[in-house]
DNA sequence: TTATGTGCAAAAAGTTTGCAAGCAC
DNA sequence: GTGCTTGCAAACTTTTTGCACATAA
C-alpha cells in the first residue's frame, strides 16, 4: 500500500480533530482538498485502523469516532448532552484483571465510551423535557 | 395512551429477547400479527422507553438492542465475534462512585456495553485474518 | 503492464416523517 | 367527532459496493 496524499490528509485530520466522525473528517480533509470523495474517507479509516494508526470508538449515539492510536483514554459520553469528556485508562483500577480473572473477558476500555450523566446535566437537574429545550442538546443527538 | 395490542406484543418480544435490536424484535411481533410495520416496532420502542419499561445498550456495532428495564447488568461486548456477556454491575466495585467524585460524572453502567475479546476469541489466538474466516465472526458485524 | 487507489453512482441498512385511514371514547 | 394509533410509502442518513478510469512501480 502506498502512503497516497488523500491517506495522508485523512490521517492528519483524525490527529489534528482528536475525535471525529468520518462526516467530520471528511469536511476537514476536503478544506485542503475538495475532490476527496467521503468514500476515500471511509476506505482510509479503515486501512489506517488495519496499519495501527488510528482507532474508533463508539460514544453511544450513531457514529462512532476515529482518533490517533497514541491519544488512548477512556471515553465518558453524556447521554442528555452528549459531550464526551476523557478521562485516565487509570481509573477503572483492577476492573480489567478482574474482568480476565472472573469472565476470561480482555477489557479493551478504549474502544467504548462509559455513559451517563455530565457535571453540568446533573446540575441542571433531572427534568426528562427542559422548559426551553436547548438545541443541540438533544438525547443522543437523534 | 394505550397498551394496544401492538406495544403489548413489542413489550413481551423484548421481554423474551432478552436483547435485541429493532429488527429482531419486529422478526418476533410479526410471529404473532403478521401485518405489524417496522415503523410501530420504533415507535413503540420509544414509547416503552419513555415508560422506562425498557432499554436501550449500545453494543459497539451498528443497531442498538433493547431490553426490559429489570433486567439490568453490565453488558461485555466481544468485538471479535460479536458476543454479548452479561456480568453483575458489581463487578465495577466503586467506579461509579470514584467518576461522581473525581469527575462529577454520573455513571450508567447499563447503557453501554464494554468492549474487548471474549474468552473464546482469546483462545483462538490474536491473528487478524482467521484463515477460514468463519461467517457471522466479521469484526463488529459489518 | 499489473496491481493499487480513486471518484462517482448506486445500493444497502437503519431510522424517521407525512399522511390517510382506523379505532376508542 | 376528536384524538390517539397504525400502516404504508417515501425520505433521510450513514456506510458499503461495483465499476471504470487514473496512477505508480
Amino acid at each position: 500500500m502506498r502512503m497516497t496524499p488523500q491517506r495522508q490528509l485523512v490521517l492528519d485530520a483524525v490527529r489534528e480533530l482528536g475525535h471525529a466522525t468520518p462526516e467530520q473528517v471528511c469536511k476537514r480533509v476536503q478544506g485542503t482538498a475538495a475532490t476527496v470523495n467521503i468514500t476515500t474517507i471511509y476506505r482510509a479509516l479503515d486501512l489506517l485502523e488495519e496499519l495501527g494508526l488510528v482507532r474508533h470508538t463508539h460514544l453511544g449515539h450513531g457514529a462512532p469516532t476515529y482518533s490517533a492510536e497514541e491519544h488512548e483514554h477512556v471515553h465518558l459520553a453524556c447521554h442528555r448532552c452528549g459531550e464526551v469528556d476523557e478521562v485516565d485508562p487509570a481509573v477503572l483500577g483492577d476492573l480489567g484483571r478482574r474482568l480476565l480473572a472472573e469472565r476470561g473477558f480482555e477489557l479493551d476500555a478504549t474502544h467504548l465510551a462509559l455513559s451517563g450523566l455530565c457535571r453540568a446535566c446533573r446540575a441542571a437537574g433531572p427534568e426528562q423535557t427542559p422548559a426551553d429545550p436547548p438545541q443541540q442538546h438533544a438525547e443522543e443527538h437523534r
